[in-house]
DNA sequence: TGTACATCAGTGAACGCGCGTTCACTGATGTAC
DNA sequence: TGTACATCAGTGAACGCGCGTTCACTGATGTAC
């Protein structure tokens, strides 16, 4: 049946935080529609209204989930290194390894994102491109600091999804992956 | 019906050969058996006799394609820094970027396996181990080496999943993104 | 403000399809004599 | 060396299941009078 305009737009949110958690978890091809329609509290058959393929609905639902670590990370201000260093040991943490529903949709997705071509790779690409100007525009002023930007994005996701991966089988390594990126960015252990 | 023993041990290894590209390029749950099995010449049912489940094939798979990899870092002799920036070089060359199917397994499938338990997660922990090991024998021996080791692994992986998640959309970020990390691992350009 | 009705968000059955796995069967291999 | 036959690697139909997508239908919303 019909529902309120303030209703619907409400529906439409809860579909895309619930995408943006599943997929993050379990990867774009590990959840069905049905599935995160039923964790919204709604049924599939409403996506379609809202989107127009999955492709579009989890473009959208990835563009969802890099809302948080952005607003984070803007946060920052220029110059003030002991705030980027607390972004730094918050993204190296065991808590953000640990919460990959809730995490970083790079370190999440960007393998998967890398697999389609359409609008889930694009939505991925300008969050990455996103990710190295806020870097690129906070750290100090050198003739490197876009090519800094870029290693430094390079080392957190890549610590981080190596840490992820190695964290059921080998915790030692997987603790020992985040403390030395963490180190090696400068940042004291937390 | 029956083959030779040899044959049979042919057709396992042509199985994991298959397995081992698609899965790279499409994601654990991006390629059904049934289609590796044809890709390898052989039916789906053939498969069970050589592999217990989907999980064990997978795991057999995502081991085989570590081979060449190590054998290549390998065969790097410890102190020889020419040769390691080689090893750099390569790996987060255009043709690597482009050639996920024969690449790095652990940039290909790392989160694809964190998010499996079972003996997958299990495979690819043992590689990364593996590689934070080659790459501490081979560096100049300080106190720490091994953080060395994983900071850059943690670079080369990222980058390059960055690189590859940004190809189709932004080739010119995906480019700077591998000269951005090479150069940091103080190598010089291709 | 009250009533009649067009709009349309959401429902759920149905579609064809591919998934992982099983198993009765086939027929070449390779062993026993 | 030649023959009879047990072994077993590989085949392909079949299983139940979940996938993405469509669509006739429902019934509350919100508009026109």
């Amino acid at each position: 049946m019909k529902v309120s305009k303030e209703q619907a737009e409400q529906n439409r949110k809860a579909l895309l935080e619930a995408a943006s958690r599943l997929y993050r978890e379990h990867g774009f091809d590990g959840v069905g529609v049905a599935q995160i329609a039923r964790e919204a509290g709604l049924t599939h058959g409403s996506l379609y209204g809202h989107f127009q393929s999955k492709d579009h609905y989890a473009a959208e639902a990835c563009a969802h989930a890099f809302v948080k670590g952005v607003e984070l990370l803007g946060q920052v201000e220029a110059g003030d290194d002991a705030a980027l260093a607390g972004f730094f040991q918050h993204y190296l943490s065991e808590a953000h390894r640990d919460a990959v529903s809730d995490g970083c949709p790079i370190a999440a997705l960007a393998t998967d994102a890398a697999r389609k071509d359409g609008p889930v790779g694009e939505t991925m690409t300008r969050g990455i491109e996103t990710y190295v100007e806020l870097f690129t525009e906070r750290f100090a002023k050198d003739e490197n600091v876009r090519e800094r930007a870029m290693t430094t994005l390079s080392m957190l996701v890549g610590g981080l999804i190596l840490s992820r991966a190695s964290a059921a089988s080998n915790a030692a390594l997987s603790q020992q992956l985040l403390t030395s990126v963490l180190q090696a960015l400068g940042a004291p252990r937390a």
